[in-house]
DNA sequence: CACTATTGTCTATCTTTAAGACAATAAATT
DNA sequence: AATTTATTGTCTTAAAGATAGACAATAGTG
Protein backbone atom coordinates (compact mmCIF):
# COMPACT_ATOMS: atom_id res chain seq x y z
CA UNK A 1 0.00 0.00 0.00
CA UNK A 2 1.29 3.34 -1.02
CA UNK A 3 -0.31 5.33 1.08
CA UNK A 4 1.29 3.80 4.23
CA UNK A 5 4.81 5.15 3.20
CA UNK A 6 4.19 9.07 3.05
CA UNK A 7 1.35 9.56 5.19
CA UNK A 8 2.54 13.39 5.46
CA UNK A 9 1.39 13.48 1.56
CA UNK A 10 -1.41 11.91 1.26
CA UNK A 11 -4.38 13.92 1.15
CA UNK A 12 -5.34 12.57 4.76
CA UNK A 13 -7.10 14.28 7.71
CA UNK A 14 -4.57 15.32 10.42
CA UNK A 15 -4.06 13.80 13.75
CA UNK A 16 -7.25 11.55 13.19
CA UNK A 17 -6.81 8.08 12.94
CA UNK A 18 -8.57 4.56 13.04
CA UNK A 19 -7.49 1.76 14.80
CA UNK A 20 -9.07 -1.68 14.39
CA UNK A 21 -9.65 -4.25 17.16
CA UNK A 22 -10.03 -7.55 14.95
CA UNK A 23 -10.84 -10.36 17.19
CA UNK A 24 -10.98 -13.65 15.81
CA UNK A 25 -12.30 -17.49 16.68
CA UNK A 26 -11.18 -20.64 15.83
CA UNK A 27 -11.04 -24.05 17.73
CA UNK A 28 -12.99 -21.99 21.02
CA UNK A 29 -10.11 -19.45 21.50
CA UNK A 30 -10.91 -15.91 20.87
CA UNK A 31 -8.01 -14.12 19.39
CA UNK A 32 -6.80 -10.37 18.15
CA UNK A 33 -4.96 -10.21 14.76
CA UNK A 34 -1.97 -7.96 15.88
CA UNK A 35 0.50 -7.16 12.85
CA UNK A 36 4.53 -7.05 14.08
CA UNK A 37 6.64 -4.29 12.64
CA UNK A 38 8.99 -4.95 10.23
CA UNK A 39 11.82 -3.53 12.28
CA UNK A 40 14.33 -4.69 14.67
CA UNK A 41 12.82 -4.17 18.65
CA UNK A 42 9.90 -5.63 18.69
CA UNK A 43 7.03 -3.97 18.24
CA UNK A 44 3.15 -4.68 18.07
CA UNK A 45 0.72 -2.53 17.05
CA UNK A 46 -3.02 -2.70 15.81
CA UNK A 47 -3.78 -2.48 12.42
CA UNK A 48 -4.22 1.50 12.26
CA UNK A 49 -4.63 4.08 9.54
CA UNK A 50 -6.00 7.41 8.34
CA UNK A 51 -9.13 8.61 6.78
CA UNK A 52 -8.68 10.51 3.33
CA UNK A 53 -10.71 13.71 2.41
CA UNK A 54 -13.29 12.16 0.18
CA UNK A 55 -14.21 9.26 2.37
CA UNK A 56 -16.17 8.29 5.58
CA UNK A 57 -15.35 7.03 8.51
CA UNK A 58 -16.61 3.59 8.23
CA UNK A 59 -15.61 3.44 4.73
CA UNK A 60 -11.86 4.55 5.83
CA UNK A 61 -12.12 2.03 8.48
CA UNK A 62 -12.62 -0.91 6.01
CA UNK A 63 -10.34 0.41 3.84
CA UNK A 64 -7.34 0.39 6.54
CA UNK A 65 -8.80 -2.92 7.46
CA UNK A 66 -8.52 -4.49 3.65
CA UNK A 67 -5.21 -2.55 3.44
CA UNK A 68 -3.41 -4.00 6.49
CA UNK A 69 -4.95 -7.06 6.80
CA UNK A 70 -6.15 -8.33 3.32
CA UNK A 71 -9.71 -8.72 5.51
CA UNK A 72 -12.82 -6.95 4.16
CA UNK A 73 -16.62 -7.80 3.84
CA UNK A 74 -17.04 -8.42 7.82
CA UNK A 75 -19.38 -6.61 10.28
CA UNK A 76 -17.18 -3.56 11.67
CA UNK A 77 -18.22 -1.17 13.69
CA UNK A 78 -17.13 2.09 15.92
CA UNK A 79 -16.89 1.04 19.72
CA UNK A 80 -15.20 4.54 21.18
CA UNK A 81 -12.66 7.63 20.70
CA UNK A 82 -9.29 7.90 22.50
CA UNK A 83 -8.85 11.41 22.47
CA UNK A 84 -6.17 11.80 26.12
CA UNK A 85 -3.84 15.27 25.13
CA UNK A 86 -1.16 13.51 25.15
CA UNK A 87 -1.51 10.61 23.07
CA UNK A 88 1.27 10.27 20.57
CA UNK A 89 3.26 8.08 18.57
CA UNK A 90 6.70 9.99 19.51
CA UNK A 91 7.40 8.17 22.15
CA UNK A 92 7.15 4.25 20.18
CA UNK A 93 8.67 6.44 17.12
CA UNK A 94 11.67 7.64 18.83
CA UNK A 95 12.09 3.97 20.46
CA UNK A 96 11.86 2.47 16.72
CA UNK A 97 14.23 4.83 15.19
CA UNK A 98 16.93 4.71 17.90
CA UNK A 99 16.77 0.70 17.70
CA UNK A 100 16.81 0.99 13.68
CA UNK A 101 19.29 3.87 13.35
CA UNK A 102 21.68 1.81 11.04
CA UNK A 103 19.02 0.33 8.69
CA UNK A 104 16.76 3.15 8.34
CA UNK A 105 19.16 6.05 6.58
CA UNK A 106 17.49 5.01 3.53
CA UNK A 107 13.93 5.20 4.40
CA UNK A 108 11.10 7.07 5.04
CA UNK A 109 11.67 9.17 7.91
CA UNK A 110 12.67 12.69 7.12
CA UNK A 111 11.66 15.40 8.89
CA UNK A 112 8.58 16.14 7.60
CA UNK A 113 7.07 12.30 7.85
CA UNK A 114 8.60 12.63 11.35
CA UNK A 115 6.52 15.60 12.15
CA UNK A 116 3.23 14.10 11.03
CA UNK A 117 3.40 10.86 12.16
CA UNK A 118 3.95 11.87 15.88
CA UNK A 119 1.81 14.77 16.40
CA UNK A 120 -1.04 14.42 18.59
CA UNK A 121 -3.68 12.01 17.69
CA UNK A 122 -7.64 11.30 17.96
CA UNK A 123 -7.81 7.69 17.38
CA UNK A 124 -11.34 6.14 16.68
CA UNK A 125 -11.68 2.82 17.69
CA UNK A 126 -13.42 0.12 15.42
CA UNK A 127 -13.90 -3.54 15.99
CA UNK A 128 -14.83 -6.75 14.13
CA UNK A 129 -15.54 -9.84 14.72
CA UNK A 130 -14.24 -13.04 11.94
CA UNK A 131 -14.01 -16.55 11.49
CA UNK A 132 -10.33 -17.29 11.11
CA UNK A 133 -10.90 -19.84 9.05
CA UNK A 134 -12.56 -17.89 6.52
CA UNK A 135 -10.19 -15.67 6.26
CA UNK A 136 -6.48 -15.22 5.57
CA UNK A 137 -4.90 -12.25 6.80
CA UNK A 138 -1.83 -11.08 4.60
CA UNK A 139 1.00 -9.00 5.97
CA UNK A 140 2.29 -6.15 3.79
CA UNK A 141 5.76 -4.88 3.47
CA UNK A 142 5.66 -2.90 6.60
CA UNK A 143 5.10 -5.96 8.73
CA UNK A 144 7.49 -8.98 10.01
CA UNK A 145 4.10 -11.07 10.67
CA UNK A 146 0.90 -10.70 11.46
CA UNK A 147 -0.88 -13.44 13.57
CA UNK A 148 -3.04 -14.00 15.49
CA UNK A 149 -2.82 -14.02 19.44
CA UNK A 150 -4.89 -14.82 22.20
CA UNK A 151 -7.31 -11.82 23.50
CA UNK A 152 -6.25 -12.65 27.17
CA UNK A 153 -2.50 -13.07 26.60
CA UNK A 154 -1.46 -10.25 24.29
CA UNK A 155 2.34 -9.82 22.87
CA UNK A 156 3.19 -6.29 24.31
CA UNK A 157 1.65 -3.49 22.36
CA UNK A 158 2.22 0.39 21.63
CA UNK A 159 0.35 3.04 22.89
CA UNK A 160 -2.60 2.80 24.28
CA UNK A 161 -3.55 -0.76 22.14
CA UNK A 162 -3.80 -2.75 25.48
CA UNK A 163 -6.55 -0.40 26.48
CA UNK A 164 -8.87 -0.43 23.10
CA UNK A 165 -8.43 -4.16 23.04
CA UNK A 166 -10.41 -4.46 26.37
CA UNK A 167 -12.92 -2.05 25.27
CA UNK A 168 -13.74 -3.61 22.18
CA UNK A 169 -14.24 -7.06 23.78
CA UNK A 170 -16.77 -5.19 26.27
CA UNK A 171 -18.26 -3.68 23.59
CA UNK A 172 -18.62 -7.33 22.11
CA UNK A 173 -19.99 -8.79 24.71
CA UNK A 174 -22.61 -5.93 25.49
CA UNK A 175 -23.99 -6.40 21.96
CA UNK A 176 -23.79 -9.92 20.73
CA UNK A 177 -26.55 -11.00 21.91
CA UNK A 178 -28.56 -8.50 19.67
CA UNK A 179 -26.44 -8.46 16.64
CA UNK A 180 -25.90 -11.89 16.18
CA UNK A 181 -22.56 -11.46 14.66
CA UNK A 182 -22.12 -14.28 16.71
CA UNK A 183 -23.62 -16.90 14.20
CA UNK A 184 -21.16 -15.49 11.47
CA UNK A 185 -18.47 -17.24 12.81
CA UNK A 186 -19.64 -20.92 12.78
CA UNK A 187 -19.51 -22.98 10.02
CA UNK A 188 -22.70 -23.38 6.82
CA UNK A 189 -24.09 -26.12 9.76
CA UNK A 190 -23.61 -26.57 13.50
CA UNK A 191 -23.88 -28.05 16.66
CA UNK A 192 -25.35 -26.22 19.84
CA UNK A 193 -22.21 -27.36 21.20
CA UNK A 194 -19.84 -25.07 18.94
CA UNK A 195 -22.28 -22.36 19.75
CA UNK A 196 -22.04 -23.16 23.33
CA UNK A 197 -18.20 -22.85 22.66
CA UNK A 198 -18.13 -19.58 20.64
CA UNK A 199 -20.13 -18.22 23.32
CA UNK A 200 -17.77 -19.12 26.13
CA UNK A 201 -14.89 -17.97 24.70
CA UNK A 202 -16.28 -14.63 24.03
CA UNK A 203 -17.69 -14.06 27.77
CA UNK A 204 -14.41 -16.12 29.28
CA UNK A 205 -17.01 -17.87 31.68
CA UNK A 206 -19.02 -21.05 31.52
CA UNK A 207 -22.53 -21.41 30.25
CA UNK A 208 -25.36 -24.05 31.61
CA UNK A 209 -25.42 -26.64 28.80
CA UNK A 210 -29.66 -26.88 29.22
CA UNK A 211 -30.28 -23.39 28.87
CA UNK A 212 -27.99 -22.43 27.15
CA UNK A 213 -29.38 -24.50 24.35
CA UNK A 214 -33.16 -23.10 25.30
CA UNK A 215 -31.81 -19.34 25.30
CA UNK A 216 -30.16 -19.35 21.84
CA UNK A 217 -33.14 -21.74 20.38
CA UNK A 218 -35.33 -19.54 21.44
CA UNK A 219 -34.15 -16.45 19.32
CA UNK A 220 -35.89 -18.34 16.15
CA UNK A 221 -32.50 -17.87 14.47
CA UNK A 222 -31.74 -21.47 13.75
CA UNK A 223 -33.39 -24.34 11.82
CA UNK A 224 -32.83 -27.77 13.00
CA UNK A 225 -31.49 -29.89 10.21
CA UNK A 226 -30.78 -33.82 10.65
CA UNK A 227 -28.03 -35.37 12.88
CA UNK A 228 -24.26 -35.26 13.08
CA UNK A 229 -22.59 -39.12 13.43
CA UNK A 230 -19.42 -37.98 14.47
CA UNK A 231 -18.23 -41.67 15.17
CA UNK A 232 -18.08 -40.88 19.18
CA UNK A 233 -19.44 -43.49 21.71
CA UNK A 234 -22.44 -41.22 22.72
CA UNK A 235 -25.80 -39.84 21.53
CA UNK A 236 -25.65 -37.72 18.00
CA UNK A 237 -26.25 -34.28 18.75
CA UNK A 238 -28.61 -32.43 15.85
CA UNK A 239 -26.98 -29.96 13.30
CA UNK A 240 -28.61 -25.94 12.91
CA UNK A 241 -28.08 -24.28 10.20
CA UNK A 242 -28.21 -19.85 10.46
CA UNK A 243 -31.68 -18.66 9.09
CA UNK A 244 -29.90 -15.38 7.89
CA UNK A 245 -33.44 -14.13 5.96
CA UNK A 246 -33.27 -10.40 6.68
CA UNK A 247 -29.94 -10.21 7.55
CA UNK A 248 -27.48 -8.29 6.34
CA UNK A 249 -24.44 -10.28 4.89
CA UNK A 250 -21.34 -10.39 6.26
CA UNK B 1 -15.05 33.82 23.72
CA UNK B 2 -12.11 34.66 21.77
CA UNK B 3 -11.57 31.38 20.33
CA UNK B 4 -14.73 31.39 18.33
CA UNK B 5 -14.02 33.83 16.09
CA UNK B 6 -10.88 32.86 14.11
CA UNK B 7 -10.39 29.20 14.44
CA UNK B 8 -7.98 28.81 11.39
CA UNK B 9 -5.72 30.74 13.87
CA UNK B 10 -6.36 28.85 17.11
CA UNK B 11 -3.93 26.03 18.17
CA UNK B 12 -7.01 23.28 16.87
CA UNK B 13 -6.61 20.08 15.59
CA UNK B 14 -8.10 20.61 11.75
CA UNK B 15 -11.11 18.95 10.64
CA UNK B 16 -12.07 17.65 14.54
CA UNK B 17 -15.11 19.10 16.26
CA UNK B 18 -17.17 17.87 19.42
CA UNK B 19 -20.91 18.60 19.47
CA UNK B 20 -22.75 18.50 22.35
CA UNK B 21 -26.18 17.51 22.80
CA UNK B 22 -27.38 19.07 26.09
CA UNK B 23 -30.44 17.20 27.26
CA UNK B 24 -32.82 19.37 30.13
CA UNK B 25 -35.44 18.07 32.47
CA UNK B 26 -37.81 20.77 33.87
CA UNK B 27 -41.59 20.50 34.86
CA UNK B 28 -41.76 16.69 33.73
CA UNK B 29 -40.14 17.74 30.06
CA UNK B 30 -36.98 16.71 28.49
CA UNK B 31 -35.44 19.42 26.26
CA UNK B 32 -32.69 20.06 24.20
CA UNK B 33 -30.07 23.35 24.52
CA UNK B 34 -29.94 24.51 21.11
CA UNK B 35 -27.99 27.82 20.56
CA UNK B 36 -29.44 30.40 17.86
CA UNK B 37 -27.05 32.37 15.62
CA UNK B 38 -26.94 35.52 15.53
CA UNK B 39 -27.58 36.26 11.94
CA UNK B 40 -30.53 36.92 9.50
CA UNK B 41 -32.05 32.90 8.33
CA UNK B 42 -33.30 31.19 11.53
CA UNK B 43 -29.76 29.28 12.12
CA UNK B 44 -29.80 26.84 15.03
CA UNK B 45 -27.08 24.84 15.94
CA UNK B 46 -26.14 22.70 18.70
CA UNK B 47 -22.91 23.84 20.80
CA UNK B 48 -20.17 23.04 19.05
CA UNK B 49 -16.59 23.49 19.43
CA UNK B 50 -12.69 22.31 18.30
CA UNK B 51 -9.81 20.76 19.93
CA UNK B 52 -6.56 22.45 21.25
CA UNK B 53 -3.95 20.30 20.55
CA UNK B 54 -3.03 20.48 24.51
CA UNK B 55 -5.55 19.26 25.75
CA UNK B 56 -8.06 15.87 25.55
CA UNK B 57 -11.23 15.02 24.63
CA UNK B 58 -13.48 14.61 27.29
CA UNK B 59 -12.08 18.17 28.50
CA UNK B 60 -12.10 20.13 24.98
CA UNK B 61 -15.82 18.83 25.07
CA UNK B 62 -16.01 20.60 29.26
CA UNK B 63 -14.57 23.42 28.06
CA UNK B 64 -16.81 23.67 24.42
CA UNK B 65 -19.85 23.40 26.71
CA UNK B 66 -19.08 25.90 29.48
CA UNK B 67 -17.73 28.59 26.59
CA UNK B 68 -20.86 28.19 24.74
CA UNK B 69 -23.41 27.99 27.36
CA UNK B 70 -21.97 28.93 30.71
CA UNK B 71 -22.89 24.95 31.99
CA UNK B 72 -19.82 23.06 33.95
CA UNK B 73 -19.83 20.44 36.06
CA UNK B 74 -21.74 17.65 34.75
CA UNK B 75 -22.17 14.66 33.44
CA UNK B 76 -20.54 14.21 30.07
CA UNK B 77 -19.89 11.01 27.90
CA UNK B 78 -18.81 10.60 24.39
CA UNK B 79 -21.88 8.80 22.37
CA UNK B 80 -20.89 7.94 18.76
CA UNK B 81 -18.54 10.00 16.08
CA UNK B 82 -20.13 11.27 13.24
CA UNK B 83 -18.19 10.99 9.93
CA UNK B 84 -19.37 10.68 6.88
CA UNK B 85 -17.43 11.45 3.63
CA UNK B 86 -19.83 14.99 3.09
CA UNK B 87 -19.93 16.28 5.96
CA UNK B 88 -19.37 19.79 6.30
CA UNK B 89 -20.92 23.55 7.13
CA UNK B 90 -19.90 24.69 3.72
CA UNK B 91 -24.08 24.35 2.41
CA UNK B 92 -25.24 26.06 6.04
CA UNK B 93 -22.42 28.94 5.63
CA UNK B 94 -22.82 29.43 2.29
CA UNK B 95 -26.76 30.33 2.86
CA UNK B 96 -25.62 32.18 6.07
CA UNK B 97 -23.31 34.22 4.02
CA UNK B 98 -25.66 34.38 1.40
CA UNK B 99 -28.68 35.89 3.81
CA UNK B 100 -26.07 38.62 5.46
CA UNK B 101 -24.14 39.61 2.91
CA UNK B 102 -24.51 43.33 4.07
CA UNK B 103 -23.89 43.14 7.51
CA UNK B 104 -20.92 40.76 7.11
CA UNK B 105 -18.64 42.56 5.12
CA UNK B 106 -17.14 44.05 8.33
CA UNK B 107 -17.32 40.92 10.26
CA UNK B 108 -14.70 37.77 10.30
CA UNK B 109 -15.21 35.51 6.86
CA UNK B 110 -12.06 36.16 4.92
CA UNK B 111 -11.33 33.72 2.74
CA UNK B 112 -8.54 32.18 4.95
CA UNK B 113 -11.78 31.29 7.78
CA UNK B 114 -14.16 30.40 5.34
CA UNK B 115 -11.75 27.48 3.87
CA UNK B 116 -11.06 26.33 7.60
CA UNK B 117 -14.70 25.97 8.84
CA UNK B 118 -15.96 24.59 5.68
CA UNK B 119 -13.84 22.19 5.17
CA UNK B 120 -15.00 18.60 5.80
CA UNK B 121 -15.43 17.52 9.53
CA UNK B 122 -15.77 14.73 11.86
CA UNK B 123 -17.25 15.29 14.93
CA UNK B 124 -17.36 13.34 17.89
CA UNK B 125 -20.86 13.61 19.69
CA UNK B 126 -20.78 14.38 23.70
CA UNK B 127 -24.47 14.23 25.73
CA UNK B 128 -24.89 15.45 28.79
CA UNK B 129 -27.97 15.57 31.39
CA UNK B 130 -28.94 18.12 33.28
CA UNK B 131 -31.41 20.26 35.85
CA UNK B 132 -32.40 23.02 33.97
CA UNK B 133 -33.16 24.75 37.20
CA UNK B 134 -30.00 24.27 38.45
CA UNK B 135 -28.56 25.91 35.69
CA UNK B 136 -28.27 29.06 33.77
CA UNK B 137 -27.50 28.86 30.20
CA UNK B 138 -25.63 31.79 29.14
CA UNK B 139 -25.24 32.91 25.32
CA UNK B 140 -22.11 33.90 23.85
CA UNK B 141 -22.20 37.59 21.15
CA UNK B 142 -22.12 34.52 18.21
CA UNK B 143 -25.89 33.51 19.42
CA UNK B 144 -29.56 35.47 18.57
CA UNK B 145 -30.68 32.98 22.31
CA UNK B 146 -29.63 29.79 23.75
CA UNK B 147 -33.38 28.32 24.67
CA UNK B 148 -34.63 24.70 25.55
CA UNK B 149 -36.67 23.01 22.37
CA UNK B 150 -38.67 20.00 23.69
CA UNK B 151 -36.74 17.16 22.57
CA UNK B 152 -39.84 15.90 20.15
CA UNK B 153 -40.19 19.48 18.63
CA UNK B 154 -37.01 20.81 18.39
CA UNK B 155 -36.25 23.47 15.62
CA UNK B 156 -34.89 23.01 11.97
CA UNK B 157 -30.90 22.71 13.18
CA UNK B 158 -28.09 22.79 10.36
CA UNK B 159 -26.00 19.77 9.68
CA UNK B 160 -27.01 16.43 10.92
CA UNK B 161 -27.92 17.64 14.27
CA UNK B 162 -31.05 16.44 14.55
CA UNK B 163 -29.56 12.74 14.02
CA UNK B 164 -27.40 13.74 16.85
CA UNK B 165 -30.18 14.22 19.06
CA UNK B 166 -31.94 11.34 18.14
CA UNK B 167 -28.75 9.08 18.32
CA UNK B 168 -27.79 10.77 22.12
CA UNK B 169 -31.35 10.08 23.41
CA UNK B 170 -31.47 6.61 22.34
CA UNK B 171 -27.83 6.44 24.24
CA UNK B 172 -28.97 7.81 27.73
CA UNK B 173 -32.42 5.69 27.47
CA UNK B 174 -30.10 2.78 27.39
CA UNK B 175 -27.89 4.02 30.31
CA UNK B 176 -30.20 5.32 32.50
CA UNK B 177 -30.50 3.12 35.26
CA UNK B 178 -27.17 1.92 35.57
CA UNK B 179 -25.51 5.24 35.38
CA UNK B 180 -27.92 6.70 38.17
CA UNK B 181 -27.72 10.03 36.50
CA UNK B 182 -31.24 10.94 36.69
CA UNK B 183 -31.76 11.42 39.88
CA UNK B 184 -29.52 14.71 39.98
CA UNK B 185 -32.26 16.04 37.47
CA UNK B 186 -34.36 16.21 41.20
CA UNK B 187 -34.60 18.79 43.84
CA UNK B 188 -32.47 18.05 47.11
CA UNK B 189 -35.83 16.32 48.36
CA UNK B 190 -38.44 14.56 45.75
CA UNK B 191 -41.51 12.22 45.60
CA UNK B 192 -41.70 8.62 43.73
CA UNK B 193 -44.01 10.53 41.33
CA UNK B 194 -41.34 13.43 40.43
CA UNK B 195 -39.36 10.20 39.50
CA UNK B 196 -41.68 8.50 37.74
CA UNK B 197 -42.18 11.71 35.50
CA UNK B 198 -38.99 12.27 34.87
CA UNK B 199 -38.52 8.70 33.69
CA UNK B 200 -41.67 8.57 31.36
CA UNK B 201 -40.36 12.12 30.09
CA UNK B 202 -37.14 10.59 29.17
CA UNK B 203 -38.49 7.01 28.02
CA UNK B 204 -41.62 9.40 26.44
CA UNK B 205 -43.76 6.21 27.64
CA UNK B 206 -45.94 5.32 30.93
CA UNK B 207 -44.66 3.33 33.81
CA UNK B 208 -46.75 1.45 35.55
CA UNK B 209 -47.13 3.19 39.10
CA UNK B 210 -47.02 0.38 41.70
CA UNK B 211 -44.13 -1.36 39.79
CA UNK B 212 -42.29 1.56 39.27
CA UNK B 213 -42.16 2.28 42.85
CA UNK B 214 -40.90 -0.69 43.68
CA UNK B 215 -38.30 -0.91 41.08
CA UNK B 216 -36.47 2.21 42.15
CA UNK B 217 -36.58 1.48 45.52
CA UNK B 218 -34.84 -1.96 44.95
CA UNK B 219 -32.10 0.05 43.39
CA UNK B 220 -31.14 0.81 47.39
CA UNK B 221 -30.13 4.34 46.89
CA UNK B 222 -32.87 6.58 48.24
CA UNK B 223 -33.79 7.13 52.12
CA UNK B 224 -37.23 7.77 52.75
CA UNK B 225 -38.14 10.91 54.61
CA UNK B 226 -40.76 12.94 56.25
CA UNK B 227 -44.05 13.17 54.13
CA UNK B 228 -44.99 16.37 51.93
CA UNK B 229 -47.90 18.12 52.58
CA UNK B 230 -48.90 19.83 49.55
CA UNK B 231 -52.53 20.99 50.33
CA UNK B 232 -53.67 18.68 48.11
CA UNK B 233 -57.03 16.89 48.95
CA UNK B 234 -55.59 13.43 49.26
CA UNK B 235 -53.05 11.39 50.96
CA UNK B 236 -49.18 13.02 51.26
CA UNK B 237 -46.29 11.30 49.46
CA UNK B 238 -43.32 10.64 51.27
CA UNK B 239 -40.43 12.47 50.82
CA UNK B 240 -37.29 10.83 49.24
CA UNK B 241 -33.44 11.83 48.97
CA UNK B 242 -30.90 10.11 47.16
CA UNK B 243 -27.88 8.99 48.86
CA UNK B 244 -25.11 9.45 47.10
CA UNK B 245 -22.58 7.88 49.21
CA UNK B 246 -19.59 7.01 46.64
CA UNK B 247 -21.07 8.52 43.96
CA UNK B 248 -19.25 11.09 41.87
CA UNK B 249 -20.55 14.72 42.33
CA UNK B 250 -21.95 16.64 39.20
C1' DC C 1 -68.88 12.61 58.20
C1' DA C 2 -69.23 11.08 53.62
C1' DC C 3 -66.52 12.01 49.40
C1' DT C 4 -62.48 12.52 46.23
C1' DA C 5 -57.99 12.03 44.59
C1' DT C 6 -53.73 10.03 45.36
C1' DT C 7 -50.40 7.11 47.73
C1' DG C 8 -48.21 2.86 49.66
C1' DT C 9 -48.37 -1.80 49.50
C1' DC C 10 -50.08 -6.36 48.96
C1' DT C 11 -51.28 -10.33 46.16
C1' DA C 12 -51.79 -13.06 42.10
C1' DT C 13 -50.07 -14.05 37.67
C1' DC C 14 -46.89 -14.43 34.28
C1' DT C 15 -42.22 -14.53 32.45
C1' DT C 16 -37.41 -15.19 32.71
C1' DT C 17 -33.36 -17.26 34.70
C1' DA C 18 -30.92 -20.88 37.07
C1' DA C 19 -30.14 -25.50 38.60
C1' DG C 20 -31.14 -30.41 38.94
C1' DA C 21 -32.67 -34.67 36.94
C1' DC C 22 -33.15 -38.14 33.62
C1' DA C 23 -34.33 -40.65 29.52
C1' DA C 24 -32.42 -41.18 24.76
C1' DT C 25 -28.78 -42.81 22.05
C1' DA C 26 -24.24 -43.72 19.24
C1' DA C 27 -20.68 -46.31 19.59
C1' DA C 28 -17.29 -49.26 22.20
C1' DT C 29 -16.92 -53.20 25.18
C1' DT C 30 -18.08 -57.43 26.95
C1' DA D 1 -27.03 -59.13 22.18
C1' DA D 2 -26.51 -57.11 26.53
C1' DT D 3 -23.67 -53.75 29.04
C1' DT D 4 -21.19 -49.64 29.51
C1' DT D 5 -19.82 -44.82 28.60
C1' DA D 6 -20.10 -40.20 27.17
C1' DT D 7 -23.00 -36.85 25.50
C1' DT D 8 -27.43 -34.85 24.07
C1' DG D 9 -32.30 -33.16 24.33
C1' DT D 10 -35.69 -32.00 27.32
C1' DC D 11 -38.33 -31.98 31.38
C1' DT D 12 -39.17 -30.31 36.24
C1' DT D 13 -38.54 -27.43 39.99
C1' DA D 14 -37.05 -23.46 42.24
C1' DA D 15 -35.79 -18.71 42.41
C1' DA D 16 -35.99 -14.17 40.74
C1' DG D 17 -38.04 -10.46 38.12
C1' DA D 18 -41.74 -8.18 35.65
C1' DT D 19 -46.84 -7.05 35.08
C1' DA D 20 -51.32 -6.25 36.49
C1' DG D 21 -55.20 -5.93 39.75
C1' DA D 22 -56.87 -4.71 44.17
C1' DC D 23 -57.42 -2.09 48.28
C1' DA D 24 -56.66 0.14 52.59
C1' DA D 25 -54.70 4.56 54.16
C1' DT D 26 -54.79 9.13 54.05
C1' DA D 27 -55.24 14.80 53.43
C1' DG D 28 -58.01 17.54 52.37
C1' DT D 29 -63.12 19.28 50.66
C1' DG D 30 -68.01 20.10 51.00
Amino acid sequence: MRDIHSPSEQNYIQQLSIDCVILGYQDSQLSVLVPKLNFRGDFWALPSGFIYQNEGIDQAARRILEGRTGIKDIYLEQFRVFGDAPRSNIRFLERLIELNKDTLGDKQFDRKEFDWITRRFVSIGYYALVDINKVVPRKTELDESIDWYPVRDLPPMIMDHHEMVKCALETLQLNLDQKLIAFNLLPETFTMREVQELYESIFDRAFARNNFQKKILDLNVLERLEKKFTGAANKAPFLYRFRNEGMQAG
